[in-house]
DNA sequence: TGTAAAATATAGTAATACTATAATTTAAGA
DNA sequence: TCTTAAATTATAGTATTACTATATTTTACA
């Protein structure tokens, strides 16, 4: 596989076509990112899109029925795929401490990897769930979403987190949530330290030091363990 | 002071004109959250906003320029008489650590009140932010909005929060962020619980007791104390 | 090469997010 | 009490958005 960035099987519920089976589905996944993130979900358009990937108003329908099936395509392409990191980064660690560690650590903070032009990067991928990846389920449709399982992802890494805390500490009280807390924050709390600093205790240069710092810290005293 | 609901002072420039001092303004406010509740802010609009509160579009325009302001109106009114509500209930405590144990209750399980009809009860208004408050941040003018000092009540309440912190454990590394991640999981973990229930360790039943519990004790954990 | 079907384009409609301006009500002083 | 300004609300519009229906072109392969 020359392209692991699109070898997922999303939820096919997602698209009315699968868009990277063709050169127009690209260019909306590509473009619909870069403008996403450049004006926010509230301000994007169909016609922006098209005009942006030099396709038609029609032709974005004809793959996605909203703007908001698009943006739940993204969070389950970065869920899932963030899954996959972390399942792949911590199986050639051993003791379960450390590969908690290393979970933690690939969730809150990605290794950088080399942009791939012309489609989406990992980076833009996260910036854009950072950003926007809360308005996926806070939602109306939340409910009827759910049971689409259009979040089943988001609660797989979730899962696979809370595992590795049971491993750890089989007696914790409240592994999902904690897990929830986790991620949840490893998130919420870049976007603060980013535009609301003052909510975080994290000056600008030692930003995603501090947050891994935290989170580790947090994760360590809620399993009653030292670093 | 009869109504102590309306009696803060918010920032001015969240409306074009005061809405509270007005029936028309006060018909808004009313039916504005109870709408935003009913439909989310997606599917809100100006024009059912104002069939609902018998009024005309343009008269909802003469109050809030947009829903996004309506919004912002609402989540800087909740967090500004949560924390009132913080501070008068912790007065009377003064040991440190029940004065803090207090301040988690109350804001992750708000002691519910008679409802006064015709105005927003606390309830819809605690509702309305766990549902959509974070959509007033997660925009692209989030900076230009802090600028104006929209978010200033939430930074507040999570600022004494981490005083509290402080005053029972001083040598604390990050509490802003500790207090951030209190605040911010009691309002997410209970749109959890009731929408993505798996994500959470809280069977329906006892749902308000085990966030109060998870809290809690993740609170006394990074405080290494003994509950 | 012919034909199905996949992909794209054209052209619309109803609803939305406002704005400009007109009409009416209220309020405050002479 | 009357006058007039200011405050409030209503009417009527426009550009943009979120789609849908249908027509046309391209591609894939029998």
């Amino acid at each position: 596989m020359s392209n692991s960035k699109y070898s997922f099987t999303l939820n096919s519920d997602l698209y009315i076509k699968e868009p990277t089976g063709s050169v127009a589905g690209r260019k909306v996944l590509a473009s619909g990112a870069k403008l996403i993130l450049e004006m926010g979900l509230e301000a994007f358009t169909a016609k922006k899109l098209a005009n942006a990937a030099g396709i038609t108003e029609a032709t974005v329908y004809k793959y996605f029925s909203n703007k908001q099936r698009l943006l739940q395509y993204y969070f389950q392409l970065y869920w899932t795929w963030l899954e996959q990191q972390v399942k792949v980064f911590t199986a050639i660690e051993a003791d379960p401490v450390q590969k908690l560690i290393k979970a933690v650590r690939i969730i809150s903070n990605i290794p950088s990897v080399a942009a791939d032009p012309g489609v989406i990067t990992k980076g833009d991928l996260r910036e854009l769930v950072i950003n926007e990846g809360s308005k996926a389920y806070y939602n109306v449709h939340v409910d009827e979403d759910n049971a689409k399982r259009f979040f089943a992802p988001y609660k797989s890494i979730t899962a696979l987190l809370a595992g590795m805390i049971k491993e750890v500490q089989p007696e914790v009280k409240y592994p999902m949530a904690l897990a929830t807390t986790l991620i949840e924050m490893s998130h919420s709390l870049k976007y603060y330290a980013k535009h609301l600093p003052s909510l975080t205790d994290f000056p600008e240069k030692k930003n995603q030091e501090n947050l891994d710092d935290f989170l580790l810290q947090l994760l360590f005293n809620s399993l009653k363990l030292k670093p």
